[in-house]
DNA sequence: CCCTGAACGTA
DNA sequence: CGTACGTTCAGGGA
């Protein structure tokens, strides 16, 4: 009986257990909607669940191998060779339960050339020594060995993991009739199947306990054999070294180093967001709830709670009104005891500041705000001043304050673009989102019916800033230090460069988008009327449906390549049709196209010009997954440039009434260096240093001939080749793009490799480093993670080693254009210059160059570009002058 | 009215 | 069967 005295230590066999789980629940019925299954994780947590709550263990580790390698694969290298491949459906789930274990704060551990089993004997005899009871589960029955006075073995029963055996010396003895430590020499008598060790022939169990009873031991037996009679006596004569061979292997290591002492292995409080969110991935909602309902009852947790609570949660403090003195000294106050800064909230209306919420962690303050209110002197010399302030979403708050004439310093967080940080693409849009995630509370909402405020609901500018500084603390403890870096250096200036860039807009002509669109309606017009007349009839030349139905039923054309609502009718599609099936109507239907899209973008862009004639566009920093920033409302980011009708309205975007011109500024080829930074290409960075047209030169590598020599064919093949390769491009997708045969193409990237092959060892890295570690990195440290390198579904895995592979590139080319923004917005600032950032377009900026200042402009932007980055390569910047945006291209 | 899918503009 | 975006339109369901 166990002593309830001590301290209980359960050491759990991970992979053993799963690996039952695994083939206990169907692998069909436990599936996310996006492929992973979890069978396995499910039963194992379900299991461990119930362990927590039946046996209420104070310490607890879960053992997992390392791979199927081991001491004893080297010794035998037949062990466990018999076993067959391991379901893929199976090893995607380990690291995902793993996941879910350390969010629970539950301790993994693996030790290299060790078996989990080896990790359990040592812990329990480690625990035992320190005086603990013991708890081993474990699915193999090797374990049993382990069993004695203090330690109990918890062993699946036939089906499954939810019944468990307890093994303790009397049951062992009951069931084997013999005691445990005996265990090890009747399994080497018997054998192994599944561990392929082969005991001694027509020695099954009976017989081993029987010997066991009569000589006591493996030894014992061995030394007698000579006494044994009979066809199994003889046999145990002939095969006495199978025996003894799975004697070696199947003694479990006691004596393992391990990580941690087993006192360090105390349960401590879950991460209940972690848990929450893992959980929620794997779509386990009762086992959510059940795992939150043990977080709730154990003591542990409630300490850990209790201590965040010292600050009353679920309410904010009731917000004070103070002017002059009284805030004044607030503001010092709280700014003395809060070093990390201060909550604000800027409460904007029409873009203007139209009040303020501040907020130390117990008080907060509310002030409505108009200008010229001399009682608010404090607060304006507050928002000016370095004093740390930490806000949530700050840039259109920002821009309100810059309206509002107010000047602004000081901005040391911003929680939204932090938790971006932790999840590029998560879900996490708003302060209530962030409040939810990172402290399981809900964003009291000011009900706008309400005319007499609700004074126990704290809601509105002031609670926000309370809630702000709270979730600062999560997201702040969240981030990985590399990534904290890179929100307080480069994504903060960033932040207010965008602001300003938005606030000032660019100058569009409306007279010349006008113009251009009533060329471009005629056109459509007259077009759509040709189109009209090559059929007989007048369709939607909009709708698709409308258009599968003329070209594969009424022209009885061949079908094009599926998609969901049948056939598509892409550009791409239709040119192919117009090279097998040449028609007029469809020449007429891509002119049409053409034109309407080019409308359309004119009609919006028209109507975004403000009274002042320009055009404000809004920069979303958390908009991507790989660090670089969107843009909408409207996009100026996808502006035509490819056809000469496209450039006419870029010829529209002009130089302010203010300036001498615009300047263009960008980066030729940044991916392309990056590449040969990250991957260290000898040839590539030769390529880059002798300054030659990078295709040319590329090319005379792959086609063996001088520089000179290649051909304008030979180039574009290599320039396709060479940008597809950071995309993932296959030899089919190669082939396709360029119209020329798999084989071609597959060639063509042979040969590449051949010459280039540090690039193609580098994409590779990258995804098997992704695959390790779960997610990538960007030469500055920002991570993007990829939870489906793990998945078993083969598409999903696909296009996530794609995008991994990419990830640190385009995201690399992000990072360095945000440290060049922020050296041109300061020096901007700091030379006192008037002219100004206007545009971003991934590695391309525009600038409005105020009179006199364009030779100064120039050297503030090539020097920051060229700089941004220090790379194997250089970095080089094209500029180029004009008035408008077409003619300043180069 | 909202959502999805197709199509297409950019780097 | 090439990464990353945003916008518009048609069509279908509410």
């Amino acid at each position: 009986m166990l002593d309830s005295e001590k301290p209980t230590l359960m050491i759990i066999d991970g992979h053993s257990l799963a690996f039952r789980a695994f083939f206990a629940l169907p692998v069909d019925s436990f599936q996310t909607h996006a492929g992973q299954h979890t069978n396995a994780i499910h039963g194992f947590l379900s299991m461990l669940l119930s362990l927590l709550r039946n046996e209420k263990p104070t310490h607890l580790a879960v053992a997992f191998d390392i791979s199927r390698a081991s001491f004893r694969t080297r010794e035998y290298p037949e062990y466990k060779g018999t076993r067959n491949a391991t379901p893929p459906e199976f090893l995607g789930q380990i690291p995902l339960l793993q996941e879910a274990l350390a969010a629970m704060n539950i301790t993994t551990i693996t030790k290299e050339d060790y078996e989990a089993d080896d990790i359990l004997a040592t812990l329990s005899v480690e625990g035992t020594a320190a005086g603990y009871n013991v708890l081993v589960v474990s699915g193999d029955r090797d374990a049993i060995q382990l069993v004695n006075e203090t330690v109990t073995l918890l062993y699946p029963a036939s089906q499954g993991v939810s019944a468990l055996t307890r093994y303790d010396p009397a049951r062992v003895r009951e069931r084997y009739g013999i005691e445990p430590e005996q265990y090890p020499d009747v399994a080497a008598l018997v054998g192994e199947t599944s561990d392929n060790l082969i005991g001694i022939s027509k020695v099954g169990e009976k017989t081993a306990v029987k010997w066991l009873g009569l000589y006591g031991s493996l030894d014992g037996i061995l030394e007698h054999a000579e006494e044994i009679k009979g066809v199994v006596g003889n046999n145990l004569r002939e095969q006495k070294e199978n025996a003894i061979r799975n004697r070696r292997l199947n003694r479990l290591v006691t004596n393992l180093e391990l990580p941690l002492a087993v006192a360090a292995l105390e349960r401590g409080a879950m991460d209940t967001d972690a848990v929450r969110d893992i959980f929620t991935r794997l779509e386990f909602k009762t086992l959510l709830d059940r795992v939150l309902k043990l977080a709730g009852e154990d003591p542990a947790v409630e300490a850990a709670v209790a201590v965040i609570d010292e600050v009353p949660a679920v309410q904010a403090p009731v917000a004070q009104d103070l002017l002059d003195e009284e805030l004044q000294s607030w503001l010092d106050r709280a700014t003395a005891a809060r070093p990390a800064g201060l909550g604000l909230t800027v409460e904007v209306q029409d873009g203007k500041a139209i009040g303020f919420g501040l907020a130390s962690p117990t008080e907060t303050i509310n002030l409505p705000w108009q200008a010229d209110r001399k009682d608010y002197a404090p607060l304006e010399a507050w928002l000016a001043s370095d004093a740390p302030k930490i806000m949530n979403d700050a840039k259109h708050q920002v821009k309100a304050l810059r309206r509002s004439g107010l000047p602004f310093a000081g901005l040391a967080f911003d929680t939204l673009v932090g938790a971006w940080l932790i999840r590029p693409g998560g879900p996490d849009k708003t302060l209530a989102d962030l409040v939810s995630r990172y402290l399981d509370e809900t964003l009291p909402i000011a009900d706008p019916n309400q005319l007499v405020p609700d004074e126990t609901q704290q809601a509105g500018s002031p609670a926000q800033a309370w809630y702000t500084m709270r979730v600062f603390a999560a997201v702040e403890q969240a981030l990985d230090p590399g990534s904290l870096k890179l929100l307080l250096e480069i994504e903060l200036p960033t932040l207010l460069a965008l602001a300003d860039m938005e606030l000032a807009g660019v100058s569009v002509s409306h007279e010349q988008l006008a113009e251009l669109s009533a060329e471009l309606g005629a056109s459509t017009a007259s077009l759509a009327a040709a189109a009209y007349a090559e059929i007989g009839r007048e369709v939607n030349l909009g709708s698709p449906k409308q258009l599968q139905d003329v070209l594969f039923e009424q022209l009885e054309m061949p079908k094009t390549r599926a998609n969901k609502t049948g056939f598509s009718t892409d550009a791409g599609a239709l040119a192919d049709l117009q090279a097998s099936n040449p028609h007029p109507f469809l020449d007429l239907l891509l002119k049409h196209r053409d034109a309407t899209k080019l409308r359309q973008i004119v009609e919006t862009l028209d109507k975004a010009i403000d009274t002042t004639g320009r055009i404000h566009t809004t920069y979303v920093q958390i908009g991507t997954t790989t660090g670089r920033i969107s843009s909408n409302d409207p996009n100026l980011q996808n502006i035509p440039v490819r056809t000469e009708e496209g450039r006419r309205i870029r010829a529209a975007f002009q130089a302010g009434a203010d300036s001498e011109s615009l300047l263009t500024a960008d980066y030729s080829q940044i991916e392309m260096r990056i590449m040969a930074h990250l991957s260290e290409d000898a040839g590539l960075i030769d390529a880059f240093n002798a300054g030659e047209d990078l295709h040319r030169f590329v090319g005379s590598r792959i086609f063996g001939v001088d520089p000179a020599d290649v051909s304008g064919e030979m180039r574009s093949k290599v320039k396709a080749m060479s940008y597809g390769l950071a995309y993932g491009l296959s030899a089919f997708g190669l082939s396709k793009q360029l119209r020329i045969d798999t084989k071609e193409a597959k060639q063509l990237m042979t040969d590449y490799f051949e010459r280039f092959g540090a690039v193609r060892d580098y994409l590779r890295n990258v995804v098997e480093q992704a695959k390790v570690d779960g997610y990538t990195e960007t030469i500055y440290g920002r991570r993007r993670p990829f939870p489906d390198l793990a998945s078993p579904k083969r598409v999903l895995r696909d296009n996530a080693e794609r995008a991994a592979l990419n990830a640190p590139i385009q995201g690399s080319a992000a990072d360095i254009m945000k440290i060049a923004m922020n050296g041109i917005a300061a020096d901007l600032t700091d030379a006192s210059m008037e002219s100004r950032m206007l545009l971003q377009v991934h590695d391309e900026l525009i600038f409005d160059v105020a009179p006199g200042e364009w030779e100064a402009l120039r050297l503030v932007v090539t020097h920051n570009m060229e700089s941004a980055a220090d790379l194997l390569v250089p970095l080089t910047v094209q500029v180029g002058r004009g008035a408008n945006w077409d003619e300043a291209a180069h």
